[in-house]
RNA sequence: GGCCCUAUCAUCUAAUUGGUUAGGAUACUGCCCUCUCAAGGCAGGUGCACGGGUUCGAAUCCCGUUAGGGCUACCA
């Protein structure tokens, strides 16, 4: 039988982070299992629910590289996908409840009787959990506006979608009885379940875009990694890491690799704590070593773009050049514009900090003439010519290279740090060089 | 309050499922390398929440305590 699983979100302006997590690890098992990832979009609340809500999800999803076999966009044997288009589906299950007598009007509302047993929930990530329902007050499955309550669409669509597994959020653990009731009165045979654990703060509580520390609230919402700069496939890794892992020491893992180990019982059975600084590591990772230039260019260009240093006439070639001698030093995009503005910028920001440091060193200025005046003598412009002239000037004046190379990364770049000199200049081009070697004046 | 889940360095995790000097990674510190900053290399400190059992032997199994999280809605 093949496997289907579901993720179920509800649009409400942004794609929760840990959501996001959960919908990877629903499609990371259809995957690995080769069966349908479907995602069903649960607008209930119509007031709050826009079609740009559901944009949103969808470009996180496809932003994070999950894509769903059925569901919006795509469609499907079991469309619509959009619960707010379901009402008969639900209807006419109620109206078997009720037919059944498993389900009776009151105030208005229609409840649903619980049977008063133990009910076992069978777990495929925690094992079995029994809860004691003899105490259980029924529960109510249209509210008295008519409207069906999300324990009752939620099971009606996994039963009619054939979902084989409901891979959620460990807190749904405790409504888990309530839809095993509900598959049980509707005679039909309940999803297998795996309770995940949630993504927590740095400091154990809970992640909520409603935080009113706003360096919490943040790390909520999958915008902020967009926004940020972060590289889909490093935060994609860093989530996989959260609660699974390849069990070898391995820390950066290619999701072809991830889709072949990956199983639900090998999931960790404790919540996580979300880590800034170890993301920002495997960002660091994946732009430095695992992402080609291509790609890189690919994923800053649009940063570029925003801080307004390059359009699209800008060489493109030129753009490519530039990138790939800052690509070692970038940790994350949105870092991009500060490491590359002397490069798209005709005038250079001297940092005063840099400045203080080297260029009001003794003899600074001196070492600027003296390079620009050797630079200016080159025939040919590359990085071997650049560093062996530069070594020649300062064995000339039997200096250490520092002198020369501090202050001219100043001059050229505006920072006291930065990529390999040589390159930068070679991508600079003799002119700006000279000028900016030139144009250095001390007030 | 009741019910449920969970518990290995500060953090994410591993331990052939009872026998290890408890491993790796991030972060931190020191050294090396170096044109700066990173990266990289090497080295280092930090952990089985606590208390009882079971057993020749427990991070691993059982019970309790504590702590964290979840559910307890005509929210999802």
């Amino acid at each position: 039988m093949t496997t289907r699983v579901r993720f179920a979100p509800s649009p409400t302006g942004l794609l929760h982070i840990g959501g996001a997590r959960t919908a990877l690890f629903n499609w990371l098992y259809a995957r690995h299992t080769g069966g349908k990832f479907i995602l069903r979009i649960e607008d209930t609340d119509a007031a709050r629910n826009t079609q740009e809500a559901v944009d949103i999800i969808m470009r996180g999803f496809k932003w994070l590289g999950i894509d769903w076999d059925e569901g919006p966009e795509v469609g499907g044997p079991y469309a619509p996908y959009y619960q707010s288009q379901r009402g008969e589906l639900y209807k006419k299950a109620v109206q078997t409840l009720m037919d059944k007598g498993l389900a009776y009007e009151h105030e208005g509302a229609i409840k649903f009787k619980l049977p008063k047993k133990k009910i076992v929930v069978p777990d495929l990530v925690i094992g079995n959990v029994e809860f004691d329902y003899t105490v259980e007050n029924d529960l109510v499955i249209v509210r008295s506006d008519g409207s069906p309550v999300f324990h009752l669409v939620n099971v009606i669509d996994d039963l009619e979608m054939k979902i084989t597994h409901v891979i959620r959020g460990e807190e749904h653990l405790s409504n888990t009885p309530k839809h095993l009731a509900l598959f049980e009165a509707l005679g039909a045979t309940p999803p297998q379940y795996a309770h995940i654990p949630i993504i927590l703060n740095s400091d154990g509580s809970k992640m909520s875009k409603r935080d009113e520390r706003p360096e919490f609230a943040r790390w909520a919402s999958m915008q902020t990694y967009i926004d940020d700069g972060y590289a889909p496939e490093a935060l994609r890794n860093y989530l996989c890491l959260l609660g699974w892992s390849p069990k070898d020491d391995r820390e950066i893992v290619p999701i072809e690799e991830v889709i072949k180990l990956y199983d639900l019982p090998q999931i960790v059975r404790h919540n996580a704590r979300f880590s800034e600084e170890k993301l920002h590591w495997i960002n660091g990772r994946y732009l430095l070593e695992i992402i080609t230039l291509e790609r890189f260019v690919e994923l800053g260009l649009p940063f570029l773009e925003k801080a307004g240093l390059v359009d699209a006439s800008t060489d493109r070639t030129y753009i490519t050049r530039v990138l790939a001698i800052v690509k070692e030093k970038v940790k994350l995009f949105g870092d991009l514009p500060a490491w590359t503005t002397a490069f798209f910028r005709e005038e250079v920001t001297l940092d005063p900090e840099a400045v203080e440091k080297t260029l009001k060193k003794p003899n600074a200025l001196e070492r600027l003439a003296q390079l620009a005046a050797a630079y200016e003598a080159l025939a040919e412009w590359t990085v071997p010519k650049l560093e062996e002239t530069l070594k020649a000037l300062s064995q000339t004046h039997g200096v250490k290279t520092g002198e020369y190379i501090h202050p001219a990364r100043v001059a050229c770049s505006g920072k006291s740090v930065g990529p390999s000199l040589y390159h930068m200049l070679e991508v600079l081009g003799k002119d700006r060089v000279l000028k900016r070697l030139r144009a250095v004046k001390l007030s």
